[in-house]
RNA sequence: GCGGCUGUGGUGGAAUUGGUAGACACGCGGCGUUCAGGUCGCCGUGGGGGCAACUCCGUGGAGGUUCGAGUCCUCUCAGCCGCACCA
């Protein structure tokens, strides 16, 4: 008997190259060719820095695991990569180094591209690219010019998040806790002249669509979250003395009665005007000029002391004609609502605390609440004799109603979400196609100039200006328009434009006419199953959602599509020693080690046996060597059996060992393809692998039959496969001389998941008392009776008066006495 | 503060519609193979009691619904995540 030894060393190679040698998992472009359906398969693109680590061995374990899949159930599968190569660790790389940003990206894309090889990841390498490539880039361009034309895309001065380490701006979803995201910096506030996108057009379509598509609840709370809309209603309050009308947003217009005074945030530009020439005005001027001055952290403190100024104005409210004071306080926000607010400090606590230090009447306008403030819902009291006594809800439509025809106030709707702010004054990106003539003022670059190549430069270090301006011969220009001089544009794009359209690049990766032929598209989008991590719920998440509803709306994707990703699936992070990995802590496990170690199968399959894969789950060296233990053990057997074991068929009257290992493969069959379909518990897949594996060896150990033998273990392979393909094709291989991935899915047949007899639970009072082997087609009596001639049964029931008797078919009997 | 998720052996985790809690694996222990270690194979492994058959307890905690609850309901504790002066 020849030595079998599982050496993922030889397998892995050798089936990467089969698979590259005859383009295995290429996908033409072929719509209904031969009639089977399409799937889009696809998880988040890396961005190449040094590296792959475990992250990316999960998700693409994951996204290969579906891929494999839904390919043998059948379907045409596009599973595609790319690098989301645009960004600023590599710039940061080359400011450090003085090596070009594209010698270190493309260094990181080799480094990924031979990974994910050596992990066999099936993917279709035909339609590869990396953003920063001028033939991808110059689409990007292209759609910029498109949201610009549309007036989706505006040049517009504005305060704004500047991050002081990496010398840029920042999109407001790129500020955690007043913090760049990146950097940790505090983040100052800026008065700066920026691009942005008109996103918030959108708010109500990104908020309803969630409801169609099917992603984690979690996740669509996140962006509900993030748009923030609220439905209120905007009313005037009128200052004689300026003769200005100021409007405010409120929620809560059914307590209008209840205002007793009224907030300007310090930013609003009327503050210093109101308190011009009152004995206010020195101090309004000391307390708005030390509220710019704060940071984020310090204005957004929930917890700290209300503080504020009267301004020595007042303003009337519309409802009685009451003169509220008028106050500037911080709490008061200029970027949501007017940047004016009615206080009611009865119903709101906010007010109340205010209201509380500066010794401001409070009034209360709505019964309920041992104390105030009171927020919950009531009768209106101390108000109106048309609305005393309404519920606060029905009096707020009234007064709504009231405000209308008064021309005093109208429903509104505010919303969170800003517009994203997309420049960045960073050099490693890509460049706006916008120049600026003197005669012609902004000026799009046409289409048929692109793309605006991003030039070489010698010195990448932010000056508080892009780097791009250094390159003199490059920012000057002519102008499109009229031939007269011109300057480009020389800040560059977030990078999150450039992975907000890559996954339709896909469908067509390498047409140079256009970003894609739409029929592409409509023979792929939407991607069907999504993979990334959780991070991005609300960054590149809601600026694809954003993307895809715009292009849709200029016509340029095909009917239906209004949503760039049907499901989405969250992957859980791999943590070591319950810490996130990183260089500082050193507890980083690099995946080239583990496929070094043990092989690329061992290291996806163990990944996926860890846990389920949406949560987090700690990385375990032991954990990975008993699934290369495992794999051993299978790969082992197959090779055996190859060798040992004639090839009989399956046989038709199998004996009792060959019965059980029939049975627990169709049973294995069964569950791995529920695992698969559902919510992708892989870990019970390999779990009912390895049971099937179990019960061949101790099968092997009795009587089991060679055909049998052959079989189950074919099948554990044939399950295993999406998850570990080298060792799984080779074992298929082994036992039936043929390639497991073109074998559709295996079905399971009922035939052999269901037993003549089944194990009958008897249970006395919900206690389990004795289980006996019972016939499956018995019925209810023969199942009562069978259970009460059960002698621990009958020592639970002896001396006791049977009151019920219930029967599960298939499952138990349960006695109830007394 | 608001919203969400998670609590099951020494560890990671299983458990269709409420129906045998702890699948599978790690770890640990025993036996065999081996000069030995490792590998490999077999067996055992929630806690307490008992020679055993068996029995009592047990899914963060407290109640409840039910013949029966890890699963459903109410309250509560802990941890993680998101949002947070959003009017």
């Amino acid at each position: 008997m020849a030595e079998h030894r599982y050496d993922p060393k030889r397998i892995e190679p050798r089936w990467q190259q089969v698979w590259a040698d005859e383009h295995t998992w290429e996908v033409a472009n072929d719509p209904g060719a031969d009639g089977r359906d399409s799937a889009y398969v696809l998880e988040m693109l890396p961005y190449p820095s040094g590296e792959p680590h475990i992250g990316h061995l999960k998700v693409y374990s994951v996204g290969d695991a579906v891929a494999h899949f839904q390919r043998r159930s059948g379907r045409r599968v596009l599973h595609p990569m790319g690098y989301d190569a645009f960004g600023l660790p590599a710039e940061n790389h080359a400011i450090q180094t003085g090596r070009h940003p594209r010698e270190s990206t493309n260094a990181a894309i080799e480094s990924f591209q031979r990974q994910f090889r050596e992990w066999g990841i099936s993917i279709d390498w035909t339609r590869e690219f990396a953003t920063c490539e001028p033939e991808y880039y110059r689409w990007t361009q292209w759609i910029f010019l498109q949201l610009y034309e549309a007036g989706l895309a505006y040049k517009h001065e504005a305060a704004v998040n500047w991050d002081p380490v990496e010398e840029t701006v920042l999109a407001n979803e790129q500020v955690v806790d007043g913090r760049g995201e990146r950097s940790g910096a505090l983040v100052e506030i800026r008065q700066l002249e920026q691009w942005f996108f008109r996103i918030t057009d959108y708010a109500d379509r990104l908020l309803d669509d969630l409801g169609g598509i099917d992603w984690p609840e979690h996740v669509k709370t996140m962006q509900r979250n993030w748009i923030g809309r609220s439905e209120g209603a905007e009313v005037t309050f009128r200052c004689e003395a300026l003769d200005v009308d100021y409007q405010v947003f409120t929620t809560r217009p059914d307590t209008l009665f209840g205002a007793t005074f009224f907030v300007m945030a310090p930013e609003h530009p009327d503050v210093l005007k109101l308190a011009a020439g009152t004995e206010h005005e020195a101090e309004a001027r000391a307390y708005v000029n030390r509220a710019l001055t704060e940071s984020l952290e310090e204005r957004g403190d929930v917890d700290k002391p209300k503080t504020g100024v009267a301004l020595g104005q007042t303003v009337t409210n519309p409802v009685n004609g009451e003169e509220l004071p008028i106050y500037v306080a911080d709490y008061v926000l200029m970027e949501y609502g007017t940047g004016a607010i009615m206080a009611v400090p009865a119903h709101d606590e906010r007010d109340f605390d205010f209201a509380q230090v500066y010794g401001l009447p409070v009034r209360r306008v709505i019964d309920g609440g041992d104390e105030l403030p009171y927020t919950g819902d009531g009768p209106l009291v101390n108000s109106h004799p048309d609305f005393d006594g309404l519920g606060n809800r029905e009096a707020l439509q009234r007064i709504l109603e009231w405000l209308d025809r008064e021309g005093k106030g109208h429903p509104s709707v505010n919303y969170r979400l800003r517009d994203w702010l997309l420049s960045r004054q960073r050099y490693w990106g890509c460049p706006i196609p916008i120049v600026y003539c003197d005669a012609c003022g902004t000026v799009p670059v046409p289409a048929e100039q692109l793309p605006v190549v991003l030039p070489d430069i010698e010195d990448y270090a932010p000056k508080g200006r892009s780097p791009l301006a250094a390159a003199e011969d490059w920012v000057a220009t002519t102008c499109p328009n009229c031939d007269g001089p011109a300057r480009r544009e020389t800040d560059t794009m977030d990078t999150f434009v450039d992975s907000s359209w890559y996954f339709l690049r896909y469908c067509d990766a390498h047409n140079d006419e256009a970003a894609w032929d739409p029929a592409a598209l409509a023979e792929w989008m939407p991607v069907d199953q999504y993979i990334g991590g959780v991070e991005h719920a609300i960054l590149h998440l809601l600026y694809a959602r954003f993307f895809i509803k715009a292009l849709a709306d200029l016509g340029h994707l095909p009917d239906g599509v209004q949503e760039p990703f049907a499901r989405l699936f969250t992957q859980g992070m791999i943590t070591k020693d319950g810490a996130k990995m990183s260089k500082s802590k050193g507890n980083v496990v690099p995946p080239r080690e583990i496929v070094d170690r043990y092989g690329a199968d061992t290291a996806r399959c163990y990944i996926l046996f860890i846990g389920p894969p949406d949560q987090d789950a700690d990385w375990s060296d032991s954990g990975a060597e008993g699934m290369f233990r495992f794999l051993s053990r299978l790969w082992r057997a197959a090779a055996e059996a190859a060798e040992e074991l004639p090839d009989h068929p399956i046989p038709d009257a199998p004996n009792a060992d060959s019965l059980r290992v029939l049975r627990k493969a169709h049973w294995a069959i069964e569950r791995v393809t529920a695992a698969m379909s559902g919510r992708f518990a892989f870990n019970t897949a390999i779990a009912a692998v390895q049971e099937l594996y179990n019960e061949v060896s101790s099968g092997r150990r009795g009587d089991a039959e060679p055909g049998a033998v052959r079989f189950a273990l074919a099948t554990a392979g044939s399950l295993l496969f999406p998850f570990a393909p080298h060792v799984s094709a080779d074992v298929f291989e082994l036992l039936t001389g043929t390639r497991v991935w073109e074998e559709p899915w295996p079905a399971a047949d009922p035939a052999y998941l269901e037993g003549d007899t089944f194990e009958l639970v008897c249970q006395v009072n919900g206690k389990v008392r004795d289980r006996v082997q019972a016939p499956s087609d018995a019925d209810r009596d023969t199942l009562l009776a069978l259970a009460r001639e059960q002698p621990n049964v009958r020592a639970h029931l002896d001396g006791h008066e049977l009151v019920k008797e219930i029967v599960v078919p298939g499952k138990l009997v349960n006695l109830v006495v007394r």
